[in-house]
DNA sequence: TTGAAAGCGCTAACAA
DNA sequence: TTGTTAGCGCTTTCAA
């Protein structure tokens, strides 16, 4: 592997003038510049950012730390991270936690020995803060990106989940749906309480009952493990005019659950029930767009975070810490139907 | 920021000896390991990978250099690598080249920077050779996935486009469609070849003529400006005996553009059109199966690939390049229907 | 079983 | 404008 130190042989200069060179620092003499660059070409030299990083304490790399790259919404967010991250010239660590709290803790420590210059994480739950003061310790700025946690300071690019809940929700009832169950992610994280609080806050509103065995949690392991199907199956075992006309799903991967089950029970979307949910169902929508939906500009999500996360380590004068909410788009589509 | 000397200094021993004590190698006495552990913990030490790095000539970290993230076919691909590496102690970089060459030369540039030990690479041609070469010349062992490249030598893990292309047609003509229509991605990329071989070979097989203006080639920025639509127009001015009844999309994004111009045009498929296409269009494949397609295991690319670099790195001896095709799943769905 | 010295590739600080 | 020296945090080598 070339180093500096051939550089500087072949073209007949010190080390430290080659360093000159590469980092356009100090005052080189435009022919000792030609004469280091022809070296530099003719060895493939890569400046090694490992030896860099040692120094300078900063090694341009930023860690990503997600639930999991495979659900759409979080891989156009991943996508929009990376490339501001690259037009900054950042590197990006990618990591999945499955909303496993012990996953993301080995993340945390992985990105803590690769010191990483800065972490854009959604984390898994209010518990995260531990480990989020742990990188906060070493300096280390920590953006929050699709969820915040109770008694978090900082910076974070979140959906108005309590918006789009509302707005979900008055959609149903416009329609004439006044029993509407709502299938939860776990209260633990923000965006469910949030959905939460907009689905009551709407019911009352509308002075409509909220009736309690409407409402259920079910967590990502569940949902992979199909288990969705349980809290349908309750739903469906109400006596008819206590049964639900209408489905709020929290997310993407709640609805596609959802949509599953009511399959399997025989049920038809939109006619024999109406779903709604957060978060586009892609890439279908394209041609087919099915799902009505609160949509959220998960690439934007991405690109604000790595943006405030690195004027964090370029200005570090920044006091206020900045907290944006950005508003979902509403999707009328072909999910839900006008009853009665 | 915690070093090995305040660990040191605290556990009243040497640098060294925290160093043996956190790597498990030599001998140490029990004694002096609690000591130092004890002292770790305290202090909440955690290693730093980046002096290490410096030292070892090994990063622990891969680069996944990938054509877009958010397509799922490739957020599925990179989950499973993701999740392989973290099994194997290893981190992964991620980037995303749009299938453009300069963007991959550039992204080839920060992983030689960030000195990885390894890069799984879904080139954008078989330009990309010359590149990989570079990072072959520094001892950088590359494996590739989902495509080869012309007169790369090394591990690779693709499925198996040919396979996939002939069974896709086979269906289409055993459903009496003799006027298929192919849009195909570039013929630089490998995929593309192959599903064509598929495709000719299909059809002489069934003694049928191969109209070259059923033939069409699409790049993945025009896909994104929407210009399939003028593909599907040409196909569609043919006078109405040559119009094709069927088109075999060769990727998911073709397919989910063609379906979009189809709609634009009136057109509905099955009714007026069957469309084939390779790839799952997910996730809505979970409760809405309608695609007839080429299903690939993305995520065992993923993982194959990342076992097979990291197998290069421990073991250095394997001599044998390993060359992995993966069969695709045809999976019939509503996409297509019989004619005549 | 433990420690001291040297050096990985680079740059900050100073000197020439 | 250019070069020398030292040291970032760690591990390898050798010595005790």
């Amino acid at each position: 592997m070339v180093t500096i130190y051939d550089i500087a042989k072949k073209a007949n200069v010190s080390a430290m003038t080659v360093s000159r060179v590469i980092n356009n620092s100090g005052k080189t003499k435009e022919s000792t510049r030609k004469k280091v660059e022809q070296a530099i070409k003719e060895l493939g030299y890569v400046p090694n950012s490992v030896a860099r990083g040692l120094i300078s304490k900063q090694t341009k790399t930023l860690g990503l730390i997600l639930p999991d790259i495979s659900n759409p919404f979080f891989a156009k967010l991943a996508r929009g991270a990376e490339d501001k991250a690259h037009e900054l010239g950042y590197r990006v660590i990618l990591s999945n936690t499955d909303e496993d709290a012990s996953k993301e803790l080995n993340y945390m420590d992985m990105v803590l020995s690769a010191r990483v210059d800065g972490v854009l994480i959604a984390p898994t739950s209010d518990h995260s803060l531990e480990q989020i003061n742990r990188l906060r310790a070493q300096d280390i700025p920590v953006v929050l990106i699709d969820r915040t946690i109770e008694g978090f300071t900082g910076d974070y690019v979140l959906g108005d989940s309590y918006e789009g809940s509302r707005k979900l929700m008055e959609h149903l009832i416009e329609q004439g749906h006044h029993n509407i169950a709502f299938i939860n992610g776990p209260s633990n994280i923000s965006t469910a309480r949030e959905r939460l609080r907009g689905y009551l806050e709407t019911l009352r509103l509308n002075e409509l009952p909220v009736y309690e065995h409407y409402i259920t949690e079910i967590d990502f392991k569940s949902i992979q493990a199909g288990d969705t199907k349980k809290n349908i199956e309750q739903l469906l075992a109400l006596p008819s005019t206590k049964r639900p006309t209408a489905i709020f799903a929290a997310n993407n991967f709640i609805a596609i659950s959802t949509m599953r089950a009511l399959k399997e029970l025989g049920m038809k979307v939109p006619e024999d029930i109406s779903v709604v949910c957060f978060d586009e169902v892609e890439p279908v929508v394209y041609f087919d767009p099915f799902f009505t939906v609160a949509s959220q500009p998960a690439q934007e999500f991405g690109r604000i975070g790595i943006q405030f996360l690195v004027e964090r380590l370029d200005g570090k004068t920044i006091q206020k810490d900045r907290k944006i909410v950005l508003s979902p788009d509403i999707h009328l589509r072909k999910s839900t139907r006008p009853i009665k």
